[in-house]
DNA sequence: TATGAATGAGCATTCATTCAT
DNA sequence: AATGAATGAATGCTCATTCAT
């Protein structure tokens, strides 16, 4: 029955984009059961059910954060554009994805103190490393200088990304840009012909 | 009465220090009170003796911050070495510094949806940002560039602690000092003479 | 329609089976509807179909009570056998009569504080007591003595029933019979004739 | 501090006290924590600080079973009576026996189904089974047949306490006695010296 | 008639907070 | 000043029950 799997994708999606908007309006601790199941305009009791009996607070949380590693690895690579851009355009840079930074670093915390979410965590950095890792093999940076630039890389979105997460009055997007600029131009640029 | 006064700081950062203990060890959202009461080495009932009536849980949580963020605003500055070279000194590169940083981003994740906290963060950020600028100053970089430079360099260096807290194993000491530099040094030696 | 009717008598006893298996795995308490309706091979809203609206789980688990005292009474009596071995026959000798005593002693705990078990209970011995009385005469026992042996009788049975059920390694079918024998056969055997 | 671990006891007996009257009347899976607290005159909550973290409901209500099991166990022995006396002593012939036994009763159902409780179980009959096997040495029964007499001693004392329990009104105190009577008296006395 | 998704009440449990000692 | 027993509100969770399909 092709459309009780679709249902069930579509609610699924469905159900962690009202967590996301209720961990993002209440905190990552603030959040009941209940203000998800509000979000989603259903009871708690079907939460329940939707994840089955066993499963809890926690398997709806880390819903919203699968949803959100799926949307942030799913986003297209331009091959038209540079790395630098590329990245750039995962920094917090409007509402949708200032939300979703928000949460985010909310799961930092508790991934720090939780085994199961960092694991999460970890292959989800290991997909963006692998990924860049390519395009910048493309972009002409030496194998032997690969590993390293894409981890200061990632390095430092996630650090504007934090920052202007934190006090996103500072940090207007423009500035976001320039300052990940600022920070990757040289890194990417930097790869002079080992001398002959 | 000054053994009293005295007694109070004393005491004061016993607590902290026992608060500090008791997140990194449960978790910002799994500490109780009673887990920092016995990491004290006291009851509950002396926690509110302490904080005064009406004072509760996040009093102590605040606590726990307010130290840290005075223990990192009061690292001393060696005036010999390069701003690059002090920044590093602030990643976690041992336990200590490691636990510092855990607790750090807990209170990140945290201060999102916390206004009190949120201006904590503010108030550490502007002061960092401050003297980072006085020591850029003093290390040639021209005015006209001092405040987005410090900008990057504070969201590099939290980048790179980040990356370096949830996942320690791939970021031994070593690598994060060289991680860092090599973002920060291109940062602060580009800066030519304005054109005349 | 006869098939009907039959289909309800054969989907009765199948549920009955299922109840039983389900308390018998999970205790009385602890067994849900679910279960039963997964050993029953169904859903939960096809039990409430077969019993009607209004009907709840202790309609249900009475079901599973009833065909039990439905098998207990329809114990053929052999008249080729005394009494006592009769009775050693509804002993827990084997794995299909140990479950039944382990479900109807759990219904046991409960009749003792739900009125309408409790009168199941009553029904039960009393059909009991008057078929062993019938007996009893059969075999020889004055009248005068009939109510008091059966009762007896009844206890006695209940007992090592019990006994060997909470305890099942302590009381292998052969050790059932014998203390069971060494119970009833002087309570049988010494009616002399009431003195002249 | 001897008031402190007096205290301790005491409140103990008390919450054991209050667990049976709650469970005696509501049976043993109606009865809910609040139920037992207000029997006890206290909130769950004080409960639970009782009972310390971690421990349930389970734990108060084995409370309940322990603090019989104990009060079973320490009935004076009068060497005075015969041991068909002093076993008909623990039948259910008054109201505080009566209630005793229901809980009981009601506590061998889930004993079937819950390891723990089966383990209390089967310590409390090994210890009767002691008991009595020492005091019919003492009257007279031959070793050999020492431990089937007291297994089948405590049986008939089971199956008629538990009749009585069920049925009390076809059960009154006297009629328990001589039903008791009728089934050990035979079993005692019948040990005719081994033939020669 | 059957399904199983959804409801919602009921319950245990946790924990910050208070207060008598 | 300190203790820790007690409170009670808050919340996650389980299920019996209902109902639309």
């Amino acid at each position: 029955m092709m459309p009780k799997l679709l249902d069930m994708a579509v609610r699924r999606a469905a159900l962690a984009a009202a967590a996301i908007r209720a961990i993002d309006a209440r905190g990552l601790e603030g959040v009941r059961l209940v203000d998800v199941a509000a979000e989603a305009g259903c009871t708690t009791g079907a939460l329940q059910h939707f994840f089955g009996v066993g499963a809890g607070k926690d398997a709806v949380l880390r819903l919203a954060l699968e949803e959100i590693v799926e949307r942030m690895l799913s986003a297209p690579s331009d091959p038209g554009r540079s790395p630098a851009e590329q990245l750039a355009e995962s920094l917090p840079l409007d509402e949708a994805r200032r939300r979703e930074w928000r949460v985010w670093i909310a799961f930092q915390g508790r991934a720090l103190f939780d085994r199961a979410l960092a694991a999460l965590h970890g292959r989800y950095y290991a997909a963006i490393h692998d990924r860049l890792v390519e395009a910048l093999a493309g972009a002409g940076v030496p194998a032997h200088r690969l590993d390293a630039v894409a981890l200061a890389a990632v390095a430092a979105v996630d650090g504007v990304g934090l920052r202007a997460s934190l006090e996103p009055e500072l940090w207007p997007p423009q500035r976001q840009r320039e300052m990940l600029a600022a920070l990757l131009d040289p890194l990417f640029a930097s790869h002079p012909e080992p001398k002959p």
